[in-house]
DNA sequence: TCATCGAACCACTTGCAAATTGGTTCGGTA
DNA sequence: TACCGAACCAATTTGCAAGTGGTTCGATGA
């Protein structure tokens, strides 16, 4: 499995030093190597061949390193990135629509069962000041307030901290000029009826019909997002998305339980 | 609404000086007042005196303060908690439920359309070894990594960071032994069957059916918890949630466009 | 000509100490 | 009794130094 080509092993003697040091048993429980200057002195090359040893062991997945912490032996940790710039780096556009899809409508459905009065009235004058709203920023902030006055009516801090952390990886700078797009011309319009529908039905209480109208909001949504990811202009976005993501995965591979 | 009793400002002449200054242009756009020491001074009262005004300020909403950072003009942030250990602090294990209620079901549809024959394979793994672990602790390892392969299978990086947190929480050392309890006994073997039913249904692509097979799974555990819940012994772990989830809701109010 | 090395520099991470700030206690003073 | 000043405590922020992998460059030598 490990070494079809032995004579790339011969060529270039570190990486078979490297393969005995990691077999060896003095790095059984280690799980950290020495730094790579020290390594390289220890073995006795220099330090770029040492590198290019090293990036054989990785992309075998016997040792995973990170500028700043060091290299390390076994697979890489699962590394759920846990601060928002890696989230909303790593996050492509549809990911964020798709767990709104899932959201969203059951934060509606139990906002109808659970708002209060006052979220209510809230609500209601939130979605006039969406519809009177002229500038695109101006609509951006009346909409992000409404969706996430309905996360709050919900009633269940949990769901509105992940409403929360969700909506700021969709606010992302990345993503404005999509989402400016998106939501240019008519469209704006149906979403304001869309609005409307969806609070109308939690002011009557009527969960089913909240989460289904949230639902069809958020779908609408995605698919003007789609259409505008598809279309010819913001190439240059495109590739500034999916690119990024493989900076760090070029050797990747999700590494839990293989 | 501020002041029906006017003889405590006469007695206390620090508080009208910084009203007079809250009211002052000086401090429009200012979100930060001096510091203690300094405002002291030079309005040319005792540092006590001044907290003392500034703890009515605060009580009427007007500021507010946090150790090591500073006195503030207006009202308190909405403080969504970002770290974990604030967010199990002030979430209540039935609120949690709540949320698994809606998210994993999703993951379980999600990961029935596009689970690769890999994942398939992880998950059989996972169900045989759950189902053959003897110890309580040994069965909730085996479960958070079935649930969790469950939700890396369904393909979408943000559902699964968002999962991570709530299982986070859900791990939490305070729960331990209402978890402990709820999983007692005889209904181990229900959740091993609701398990591979959950799994087979993923297998075979079954999408609606994995969906109902979770929700299914995740209300029995749901009730299970509320069933040791309202029992007579873990009184103390009831006085300890209930109390935190107000915090945070006194004054609410979003800070977007207003 | 090519591979290798050593050195220097860059970018990221960690750890720690200092500074800053609100929170609290204490004794002195009028 | 009320106030003040000082000192200390605790939480937070800031800045800096050290250590690490990532990269570039020129020198060396086969």
């Amino acid at each position: 499995m490990s070494n079809p080509d032995p004579s790339a092993d011969s060529s270039n003697f570190a990486l078979g030093r490297l393969r005995a040091l990691l077999d060896d048993s003095s790095f059984e429980g280690e799980e950290r190597l020495p730094p790579e200057r020290v390594l390289a002195t220890q073995i006795g090359i220099g330090r770029r061949a040492l590198r290019r040893a090293l990036e054989v062991l990785e992309a075998e997945g016997r040792i995973w390193r990170h500028q700043g912490k060091g290299t390390f032996v076994g697979p890489r940790p699962a590394h759920t990135p846990t601060n928002l710039e890696e989230l909303s780096k790593r996050t492509h556009p549809l990911e964020v629509m798709d767990v709104r899809l899932e959201i969203e409508p059951a934060l509606a459905r139990l906002a109808a069962m659970r708002a209060t009065n006052g979220d209510i009235e809230r609500l209601l004058r939130l979605a006039e000041k969406t519809a009177s709203s002229s500038d695109a920023d101006g609509r951006e902030l009346w909409d992000s307030a409404l969706h996430r006055t309905i996360a709050e009516a919900a009633g269940n801090s949990l769901l509105l901290a992940i409403f929360d952390m969700v909506d700021r990886i969709r606010q992302d700078t990345a993503w404005r000029l999509l989402r400016e797009r998106a939501r240019s011309g008519d469209r704006q319009q149906i979403y304001v009826e869309q609005h409307r529908r969806v609070i109308a039905a939690i002011a009557q209480r009527e969960a089913h019909a909240a989460e289904h109208a949230m639902r069809e909001h958020l779908e609408l949504v995605r698919e003007g997002l789609l259409k505008v990811m598809t279309s010819p202009l913001p190439n240059r976005m495109d590739g500034q998305i999916q690119e990024t993501p493989v900076t760090a995965n070029t050797k990747k591979e999700i590494r839990h339980g293989t």
